[in-house]
DNA sequence: CTGAAAGCGCTAACAG
DNA sequence: CTGTTAGCGCTTTCAG
């Protein structure tokens, strides 16, 4: 591999020029620059980044630890943290985790070590370790989506309590009365937000809250079916569901199909997350959307800021958006 | 940032020490090792790897470039890719990009340029330049699904030309004779292939071929729905219809019903992919599967195989999947 | 404008 | 077993 003495030697000068030739420093006469540049790429040298960063402390680059992409959503959101990464001349390193504080926190380590500008965490788990371990990085950091309260971290995200409640109105002002609740686990923030959306608005419209209409784990297929199963079989069944994912309203639509259960007529769903395509369904399916590309770029650029100002002051920033409810098939009114 | 040296000045003894202790080297009495990981872990100390790898000249990171993910089961080989390089701890460096020869290009070189061990590349652009610079590249890289000819790169995928037999083969068998190929770019190296198979089953098969039944551009849903409309008025229309990947499958589907047109009776539709929840639609779709999950796995494997073997001998390997046919409800006998 | 020298944080080789 | 030294490839003073 060439070096920068490499590339020196050819050109005849030292490899303090070549540097700063490369770098395009204005104390360089332009006819060096000029040589140096093209002996540079004649060679094909490329610089070693490692090592001007041992010396800049500074990498150029972002690590980003997010959970696996089952979820669409998710995709639009890393597109979104690529695209503003490109056009800042960052490099992403994205890290991608079966979900847990422990992988969580062993990526960050990694990233760290490799001594990235700046991280951007989504965090599914929620370790007292995890939760110390961010509040002490050195480097900042941006939560993106998901939260840990108490960090003291910047946060970009959407407002999931609103969006339940968005959901949630458009419901009961169909006339549902018994909506169920399908969600992941509890501990994952947003989910927590939008089971706490659901409740209070529940509430607001003095509708009871029948906690055997929360059912839980709906990312696992078979516990999705037999969630299905029991609380279709309630003695009061639920007319609506509100999942916490498209992915699960449409895993809840297709099991009531094979139980003859028909959406809209008998049974309401809304998802949350506007996946592209289920709108092709043939029940095109109501959903909560996010601007889930926007939030990506937005988390990159509030870190950049933070990283420009090298934690100067810091002013702990965040950044919310607003669901906006998406009316399409799967939703009508209440059977009496 | 604590450094080595500050560990070393508080546990009482030299860089050198602190460094052999903390990679658990056997020349180091076990009570000082105790003591420096102790001391260590107190002022939570990370590594700085880039120093490390800058001596070593090994950073323990792979990177990948790939496209954009639009299309699940490219999630799944980098759910593969990511997995792998967990269990082998190494770190991966993603490279999204939105296709083309030039952004794979300028992401290679920032992975080269960050000492990345091994590079995998999954090409959708093929300039003269992208395959030179490949060819090039002093560092392990293997091909990922698509391929550039000519670059002695080693390669893992799947048999795309048998994937179209396969598919073709059944629709032929169902009778249908009139069958169109809808594609995305015929320069994507698996769109290519797709389309040979396509053409050659056809020929085997004693079916003339007939241009006007290949349309392109159909990862874009408007050139996709004027295609439909196009192609279902020609003279005679296609009674089947083999789409490159699930989603354009399920773009078509959904045009088709618009116009009435009813799956499988009119028309049988055939996808490429098997992205999971799509079975889930009202007419699951037939479709022929990758192992995309084992494709990404074995891609990183086979690589690490060459970075061990630091290019001492370099028998090119390639890996050949084999796609499989999956029949559900998209695809029937020809409408006489 | 150019070159020489120091040093980023770490490991490896060699003395002791 | 431990410490010292050199050096990975680069940038950045600081002289000239």
């Amino acid at each position: 591999m060439n070096t920068i003495k490499d590339v020196a030697k050819k050109a005849g000068v030292s490899p303090g020029t070549v540097s700063k030739a490369l770098l395009d420093r204005h104390d360089v006469s332009n006819s060096t620059k000029r040589r140096v540049k093209r002996v540079a790429e004649e060679m094909g040298y490329i610089p070693n980044i490692i090592a001007r960063s041992l010396v800049t402390s500074k990498t150029n680059t972002i690590g980003l630890v997010t959970p696996y992409l089952g979820n669409p959503a998710l995709i639009e959101r890393l597109r979104g943290v690529q695209n503003a990464c490109l056009s800042n001349k960052y490099l992403l390193i994205t890290c991608l985790n079966e979900g847990g504080a422990e992988e969580e926190l062993s990526q960050a380590e990694a990233l760290i070590a490799r001594k990235v500008d700046g991280i951007i965490i989504t965090p599914t788990g929620n370790s007292i370790k995890l939760k110390e371990f961010i509040s002490r990085i050195e480097i900042p950091v941006v939560l993106m989506s998901e939260m840990i309260e108490g960090t003291g971290c910047d946060f970009v995200g959407e407002d999931d309590y609103e969006g339940a409640k968005t959901g949630m109105e458009h419901l009961i002002s169909l006339g549902h009365r018994n909506i169920a609740y399908f969600g992941s686990f509890p501990e994952i923030y947003s989910d927590g937000r939008l089971a706490k959306g659901y409740r209070d608005t529940l509430e607001k419209y003095g509708i009871p809250y029948r906690k055997e209409l929360v059912l839980w784990g709906n990312t696992d297929r078979d516990i999705l079916e037999k969630n299905v199963e029991r609380v279709m079989n309630t003695v009061s069944a639920p007319t609506a569901i509100f999942a916490w994912s498209d992915i699960i309203a449409i895993d809840i639509m297709s099991k009531l199909g094979k139980m003859n259960i028909n959406v809209p007529e008998d049974v309401s769903i809304i998802g949350y997350d506007n996946i592209d395509f289920l709108s092709l369904f043939h029940i095109p399916l109501t959903t909560v959307a996010q601007p889930n590309f926007l939030i990506g770029q937005k988390t990159v650029e509030l870190l950049l800021e933070c990283i420009e100002r090298d934690g100067e002051n810091e002013p702990t920033g965040k950044l919310i958006f607003r669901p906006e409810l998406i009316v399409r098939k799967s939703t009508g009114p209440a059977k009496k």
